[in-house]
DNA sequence: CTGTATCCTTAGGGATACTG
DNA sequence: CAGTATCCCTAAGGATACAG
């Protein structure tokens, strides 16, 4: 199979043929739950990923549309990496993934309250989520790189 | 890193790797939209699957808890393979991806009405879907394998 | 520090023959 | 027909050195 070619037109299939694989949501989820937004975050993730996948992710989620980077003025050197709408819009499918996990494996990394809340009103949570996003305030409660 | 071993408590990263192959869930996908119980159904599908792939899905599939199979007893030399509820589960999850593929690809094998359906009412579309798996109803429309 | 390139190993997967 | 086993190849990914 040819790369850019979908093996069929089925919209799962071309879920899991963009996002199917062990890092790209993992990057994705650290720019929506942990706030990252710059190479070396990445980088310190637990799973532990490699500079090279992690340079051809950020590349390849950035050809895609799902990401956009520019040059971080506050650090010329270095580049900010923020979602674009098509990379927020996949916030329900992050949610539905945790709920799954969360009810059927114990001792994951989820508090009871934040599953409390999705069972409670799941859309203002996504709403929620997706508001404070790469915004000053969220930004604020981050180390500086 | 052993088998059975996650590479972190993190609820995505468990869901990613239990289902973020390129193949386990389309099988899934084929219990939940296809209708589909039978091993050569399976093999039947667009994206192709190979018989020692699916094999091997079907069998970790069900070492997961998300799939039960059971013999078939109108054709004894056959099994019938059918979700738990933990596969039931992951309709959220496939309606999501669902939902996002169709907003950013064209041509993807969607139909605006059930788009629409999602965006009026999910919780009812999934708990419609949920409803009708492997119930006679369903099963009588489709051709004996 | 942000990447990129290289090297190397392994796991995933296709084709296909085969067994019950 | 259901499912397994084998062979083989490629792509994914880890380690690490290197460049801007």
């Amino acid at each position: 199979m040819k790369k850019d070619e979908l093996r069929s037109d089925c919209p799962i299939n071309y879920a899991l043929e963009y996002l199917g694989d062990k890092w790209t949501l993992l990057i994705i989820r650290d720019l929506i739950f942990e706030g990252k937004q710059f190479y070396k975050e990445f980088l310190t993730s637990k799973e532990g990923i490699a500079t090279n996948i992690l340079s051809d992710r950020l590349k390849k989620l950035e050809a895609q549309g799902i990401v956009v980077s520019q040059v971080y003025e506050k650090q010329r050197t270095q580049k900010i990496y923020q979602l674009t709408q098509k990379g927020r819009d996949l916030i329900p499918l992050l949610v539905e993934a945790i709920i799954w996990s969360a009810k059927y494996k114990q001792g994951l990394n989820v508090s009871d309250e934040f599953i409390a809340k999705l069972a409670s009103d799941k859309e203002q949570v996504i709403t929620a989520i997706e508001a404070h996003i790469g915004t000053d305030t969220f930004s604020a409660n981050r180390a500086q790189p």
